[in-house]
DNA sequence: CCGTTTACGATGCGGTCGCATTGTAACCAG
DNA sequence: CTGGTTACAATGCGACCGCATCGTAAACGG
């Protein structure tokens, strides 16, 4: 086992190039050399650790999920109300601040392309079906009717809140507003 | 002037081998050639009707947004309470069947690319400003309370449905029961 | 009938793509 | 110190890309 390298950390590194490529010019602008050159490295270095452009793609698309399951852990710890709980999930997917942005244009570029990637498609299923549970107890807690259905409601809702804000419909704030305002309903 | 083509006819030809190129492959899979292929016509044909490939897809977007304006119309013309009118604008967006199922796909497509092309951004602002303008218009005559707030959560909502459905988190019946519901608690 | 204009089809060019191959330096076990 | 394995860099190949160019057939105005 010679060269002691982290793998793992490295493809970490280039996924994160993809995450920039995607949110700045979308998924037609990834190629090797285009994700290479965003990272920083050789093209060659890529193919070592990505067999082909699938499982590069794929990788950071489950990095990604990552990193916003870890965020959206960490806004929870200090919740205990229910409702707040439900709303920091909420809130973390949307496009509030730099970072959230470019997470949500990579991950509006994603579910747009799931329904023709049936790869995309299944990984993005099941981390909505996660959400969804987890939504689905928190809102029963809370007393709220129709769990199910207020779950598929409130992602949906961020879901084209957080398209629409990206594509310029209205602002970040206005977003939040129009889900707070739904959440207050409840 | 010689030979006697009508000239937009074509151009819509082509558009509509666009959408369907789009919506089985994505836009990656959008080019010159495929899109000729697609729609059984030389290259060359192509290119004597658009100057380039930009124009092209936009076409293909503003051709859209037309058809899906039109079908709306119609569905308008035999409702005559607002909150019906509502319903009717918001299902005709849904992929309820694959008519739709097509008109959903391309148009996610071009809205999850609007941030990266503010060409298309542009021409989706109109277009979703003219929607919410007369959601508005209809909320207020249906007396609901904050008009301006609950016509932006419509199409947030409705358009978050249309692209999980598209992606498989949910079926077309669970999308419609998911906004029915909402709209019920006008 | 003839010249101009439109409506294409065919071809080619420079560039980029994903990917395979090859070469090489670094490291470690024996 | 040597053989094997890892970690890259470099290069090349065939396919495809957008686009420009060229040739030509068909229709009309004169």
């Amino acid at each position: 086992m010679p060269k002691r390298i982290d793998h793992d950390l490295r493809r970490r590194q280039i996924a994160e190039a993809l995450w920039r490529l995607v949110a700045a010019n979308g998924m037609e602008a990834v190629s090797l050399r285009q994700v290479a050159a965003g990272a920083g490295v050789s093209m060659g270095m890529v193919q070592h650790y990505f067999t082909d452009k699938e499982e590069m793609v794929l990788f950071a698309l489950s990095s990604l999920t990552e990193q916003v399951g870890r965020r959206v852990g960490e806004a929870l710890a200090d919740q205990d109300d229910p409702l707040q709980r439900v709303r920091a999930v909420l809130v973390q997917t949307l496009p509030l601040d730099d970072e959230r942005r470019l997470e949500a244009r990579v991950a509006v570029t994603f579910l747009a392309r799931a329904p023709v990637d049936e790869k995309i498609a299944a990984h993005l299923r099941s981390g909505y079906a996660e959400g969804h549970a987890y939504l689905v107890e928190q809102l029963r807690a809370a007393g709220v009717p129709d769990a199910e259905q207020e779950a598929f409601r409130l992602v949906a809702l961020t879901d084209g809140l957080t398209a629409h804000t990206l594509a310029g419909h209205h602002a970040p704030a206005e977003a939040l507003a129009v889900l707070d305002e739904h959440l207050a309903r409840l």
